[in-house]
DNA sequence: AACTGTGAAGTTTTTCACAGCC
DNA sequence: GGCTGTGAAAAACTTCACAGTT
């Protein structure tokens, strides 16, 4: 019993939402009905106590003696997320990882399609990547501002990161998820997010014995 | 002054210091020799405080009104980090995923150089992605022992994610990176990390009005 | 008996603010 | 004047532990 809509959800809880999604989904492939934060805890080695404080702050979604009912979490949380909705999404960059990541099937059923593949190259232009043919960057704006487009994927080499993402931003873009090994700055208002596997690798390194 | 390396430096800590390796060596591609706490925060979004504190962990590498020397500093984040070294690395899944993994050339000069590639399926194997000819899972964990290798990268469906993984502990593999948008678990001696790109995009949809 | 939701306690992480050095 | 390194303070986050519910 308590909606606390009102108060700040710290960032770090609304981070591990999608994890408790992913988990979810998958035990509802798995034909279960029901699970428990300790279940769920397990499965993520995230403690159970941590799963029931984050799940508490929009409210109660659990039963006493029970646990949680995983269909109705899921639909919880797709809300809590704003994913119960269907995001257009557009990837810039047309290389290797572009072409990857417009090929990728994962997007579709977790709340995001591909509406459209930009590149600056005249030889990328035109050239057919799955159900998609790569446009002009030079369109991008006004495709973007039309389809009224809010997230966009960058996978342009890291010289170009930043400028790309001025002009998304410009075009009303509010969310980027960069997968250029670079930093980028962004005003307040836009979301970023950054795919980049060094950086994890590098982070186990630490660990290993050389 | 203090070389702090008997304590136990927060896991946190390190995984900031792939971010600011990361942003120390485009400083000196921009032909920076030197650079401070400020300059760096500023274009990582971090407090200056935060990198001082960070850096102080493994002794002093500032100079007081100075700031910090790139190169040094560099070399010695990549020797905290035991990426002066190369690591070998195998990909695992010669999908979509492994292939565009495979093709990346941005592993190589971070301390990374890809040895092999493995699939299961009949007519994956043999196939050619760039200078990789795609091996059968059945000699990976030969190879993997072979060759020493301790890191793999993960690019199979989340179906096959966990026994995948088991079978490379088993050979040997300390690290593991994970693209299959699903939860493993691995013995407390294995480091494991994940790239879903979804769970960032969900993370940022939470911020966005609808 | 099993499990949630939550104040309170405990721990970790970040920021402050300044002495000390260049 | 500019900047680091760092104790101390503040803030954020996690875990404990248990009342309450099914």
């Amino acid at each position: 019993m308590s909606a606390k809509s009102a108060e700040t959800i710290p960032d770090i809880v609304i981070g591990r939402l999608p994890l408790y999604l992913r988990a979810l989904r998958r035990l509802q492939q798995d034909d279960k009905q029901v699970t428990s934060s300790q279940e769920l805890g397990k499965r993520l080695d995230i403690s159970s106590a941590q799963i029931r404080k984050d799940l508490s702050h929009f409210g109660g979604f659990g039963k006493q003696g029970t646990g949680y009912q995983i269909e109705f979490l899921i639909e919880r949380l797709q809300d809590v997320l704003q994913v119960n909705q269907d995001w257009s999404v557009v990837v810039v960059g047309a290389g290797n990882l572009g072409i990857a990541i417009s090929h990728y099937r994962g997007f579709q059923d977790r709340g995001f399609s591909i509406a459209d593949v930009f590149d600056i190259s005249p030889e990328k232009i035109g050239q057919r990547i799955g159900n998609y043919v790569v446009q002009p960057v030079g369109s991008m704006a006004e495709a973007i501002h039309d389809k009224g487009i809010k997230i966009a994927m960058l996978a342009v080499p890291a010289e170009d990161a930043q400028s790309v993402a001025d002009q998304l931003v410009e075009a009303g873009v509010r969310a980027i998820l960069n997968y250029a090994p670079i930093n980028i700055n962004v005003p307040d208002h836009v979301q970023i997010q950054y795919i980049d596997p060094v950086t994890h690798l590098q982070r186990m390194t630490y660990y290993l014995e050389a």
